[in-house]
DNA sequence: GTTTATGCAAATTCTTTGCAATACT
DNA sequence: AGTATTGCAAAGAATTTGCATAAAC
């Protein structure tokens, strides 16, 4: 099981509960969440207030990434651990979103093909998004 | 400049001010636009409802295809006369998404690249994103 | 003992729904 | 005339802010 207390302490956040579950719970699942979701999965032991405000922390702290999820909604996944590499937090994700589950996949396997962008745009990240339908809804 | 009544003729659908106005008003801009920035550009004479509602028919009817913001906001664009192309209704998209100026700019130079999802998934559209900063605010 | 996080109430913004009035063909 | 669209009011959902209380270091 992770160690979600040295994650946070790496970060100098202070240990509380309700940052430890979500960061536990994001751990187990693989899956991006939604605030609702969160909420949801931790069966509502916390204000939603409290969640958006550690989400928001998590996502200061470079802890977790905002994921599309293709409806306009907002999800949010762990940061891998190559996201510090190179000295800058970086994000070239993939994602998958089930149109019938409603579920977003992390894509780990897939290797983003360098594309070239008109000259004078400075590309930041790439955030790649595949809807359609997932093994499991099949 | 573009005949919007056309368009809306081809799709069966009656031609009212608003959608002439809206439909105009993504013809000319090359950015992709909230529902928000629609109503501000049209200097509030419609609706937000109105615009809502106009907004869903056109992308029921393949005017028009969701654009993601990076934001969690939805921003719709027009489609390109390709979109139809292989009798099925396709979206292959690149955006950029200016951290500066916020505008949503489509891609056209940029060739999608094939990518492979593991098996199992299957893909219906890809929408890929970058974010960054543009031209403009460099 | 300070500083920071939490919970509650309430405000904002985004989006949708119902219904009567109006415009389109 | 008949059907689809619009505007208004209002509901619902997502997200943010202020402030007093409680927890962390």
């Amino acid at each position: 099981m992770a160690d979600v207390g040295n994650l946070l302490k790496k970060k100098s956040l202070r240990k509380t509960v309700t940052r430890s579950k979500i960061l536990e719970l994001m751990v187990d699942e693989s899956i991006a969440m939604s605030e609702r979701e969160i909420g949801e999965k931790l069966d509502g032991s916390f204000d939603r207030v409290t969640i958006y405000r550690t989400l928001h922390t998590f996502l200061n702290n470079g802890l977790v990434h905002k994921v599309l999820d293709g409806n306009g909604g907002t999800k949010y996944a762990l940061c891998q651990h190559d996201c510090e590499e190179n000295g800058k937090h970086h994000h070239d994700h993939v994602h998958f979103s089930c149109q019938v589950c409603k579920q977003t996949h992390c894509i780990e396997q897939v290797q983003l093909p360098s594309m070239n962008l008109p000259d004078g745009f400075q590309v930041k990240e790439v955030n790649v998004l595949f809807e359609g339908i997932c093994p499991n809804c099949k």
